[in-house]
DNA sequence: TCAGTTGTGTTGTATAAACAACATATCCAA
DNA sequence: TTGGATATGTTGTTTATACAACACAACTGA
């Protein structure tokens, strides 16, 4: 028990942030966004944004993760199923995150982000597979879990190079019967 | 010169505020609009909602002044036009307004609320007036400035009673021939 | 009628956020 | 190449906000 139960002022100046940079992201691309224009709309000083995050990327990390999380149906998350519907919603947070990153093709940036995102799966999927087989070695979960970040985060490139001609549920869909035999280990 | 240049925490602090009693206005009615409802939503602590206000009715008095000045032409509140468009514009604005305070009759509210609203409409009128005359009699100016706030809430309270079956803008249209008669003095 | 609940308004103290000033890095055009 | 402009981080001090605790008013239903 016994929750340290953080200052509203904080949970507050994050949310402010984290909403400032998602609604900046789908205006310009990732690159061209910088600290001053994410504290103006966020109304708060420049020197606070640095006392919640380290950098511009530190941010994009958590904000990746809350979006992952929010997307994912808590209770079912806790519950560890790792099932057909979490393939997709994953998909699709990780797909539309992407799709309101890059309006335009933005070089030199897109390895630290494709790195970010496949961290941010690893640990979920690493968190669902213990779950789901608590019994087998933590060395076989991780490399599974690498392998899933690596080729949801592969599906999500493929996606976006056809342009979203597909709804993302829609483009997962065929390729979830191969991956779930994957995760039966 | 010299302006004191207002803390931003303060000007954060009080939008979040009116912005969550503005859209707490739209889901149910003032009087079941608590203190801590708005603060609440606001994500700040109820004491500091008193560091801002005297109480509900300041808020309420000052997001409609807010509400008023937004729907105002800024430029053409400075050049004191106080032409078909001001009018068309004040009475769309208060119709809006009571439309979202007022979701049921509320007795025992709406003469507060209907002071503060006069009150409002008598400090704009009174201020454009001047400009508009600024050789006449005060006294005239004050008088004109009242008949006229009383006037357009009452055409806003005919505009409620007929249950917008008309759109603002039509509705005031028919009589701003009459009102401009009025205020030429 | 009275006790329980809920809302209002206030106060002293602890802390997050604002600010100004600074150093450093990056970029770009002259 | 240089210098001006712009962006990133950092730090010490001031100030707005959070918090907890309180008194009190208004309502409710038993």
């Amino acid at each position: 028990m016994s929750e340290p139960k953080t200052d509203p002022r904080i949970l507050r100046t994050r949310k402010l942030i984290m909403d400032s940079f998602i609604e900046l992201s789908e205006e310009k691309e990732f690159k061209d966004i910088t600290i001053k224009d994410i504290t103006s709309k966020a109304m708060i000083n420049r020197a606070t944004f640095y006392y919640h995050f380290q950098d511009i990327y530190d941010l994009l990390e958590r904000a990746l993760s809350e979006v992952l999380l929010i997307n994912l149906d808590y209770s079912t998350y806790g519950e560890s199923e790792l099932n057909n519907e979490d393939f997709v919603s994953i998909f699709k947070a990780i797909a539309d995150f992407q799709q309101s990153l890059s309006h335009r093709c933005h070089r030199g940036y897109e390895d630290t982000i494709a790195r970010i995102i496949r961290e941010q799966l690893y640990v979920i999927f690493f968190k669902m597979l213990q779950k789901k087989h608590p019994n087998e070695k933590e060395k076989t979960l991780k490399l599974t879990a690498t392998m899933l970040s690596w080729g949801i985060y592969g599906a999500s490139v493929e996606w976006r190079k056809n342009n979203s001609s597909m709804a993302p549920e829609e483009f997962i869909e065929s390729a979830i019967p191969f991956i779930k035999q994957g995760i039966e280990l």
